[in-house]
DNA sequence: GTAAGGTCTGTAGCAACTACAGACTCAAGG
DNA sequence: CCTTGAGTCTGTAGTTGCTACAGACCTTAC
């Protein structure tokens, strides 16, 4: 294809990006903060990344959309990393992610029952009584 | 206490922050793009709040913590503040502020199977091999 | 061999804050 | 009356987690 030496190497930075659906960008983002190891290079400063990195992109973006922090997904690579990682301890940082995640449903849907009568208030005339100021402001 | 006439009148700056959890310099940020009023001083210059911006801020930060961008908040700002819109217009806005509550419900609710199933396969024991983290690796 | 397109670096921008620095104000204690 | 210490003022710079250039360099296809 169009660049055969090189992808019987490995993929290159866009090739990466296609490959996990991560911005290009993004890439080298997660490299500077050190989420992403400094992958090798070809003679003329190429990055040049393989399998592994797809699976630990692939990892951090799922995270991500898990909506775990930076920070939380630092803490699941590391115990990735370490090799010394335990169940109990993932479980555990699952769980109390978990947690979070109910109580802001929770929360939302106190704001659509909120909504939703609001907006059957609205169907006469006048404008209406608001009841999602007491309800967000509570 | 330290400074009676001015309590007397109202809250200060770091009397609203208390009063609502909100960081101090966050207060003057919110005002800075519309979404806090600018409120009354003192000859000095000092702001002076009172209980109505209690409940705006407390409005706007409950927004936050759902998820809510400055512009939707904005968005629900207008229809509390009401005034010079015809309750169609408060309707469609409302309407479109529910639609996008349920698409948050709808993300979480997805977030929290995720969660909820990879916590699941987790036996809990220290041992190193972790389902979660195949989980998300996957 | 040249043009198109990919990659490199550093840097600047974005949202939504958060944290200074340096000047000013104010109430209380001596 | 003066000092002290805490609170406030302004503008600006830093933060997080990206995203998007600009300008130089490399590779590939023709």
């Amino acid at each position: 294809m169009q660049n055969r030496r090189l992808s019987e190497r490995g993929y290159r930075r866009a090739d990466l990006a296609k490959a996990t659906g991560c911005n290009l960008e993004t890439i080298r983002y997660y490299e500077k903060v050190g989420m992403m190891p400094d992958p090798p290079r070809t003679a003329a400063g190429y990055r040049i990344y393989d399998k592994s990195h797809v699976s630990r992109l692939r990892f951090i973006m799922r995270g991500r959309d898990l909506g775990f922090t930076i920070e939380e997904i630092r803490g699941l690579l590391d115990l990735v990393d370490g090799g010394t990682q335990t169940c109990a301890e993932v479980k555990e940082r699952t769980e109390r992610h978990l947690a979070s995640v109910r109580a802001k449903i929770a929360d939302l849907r106190r704001i659509e029952r909120a909504l939703a009568t609001t907006s059957s208030l609205c169907s006469g005339e006048d404008v209406p009584e608001c009841p999602i100021l007491d309800a967000l402001a509570a």
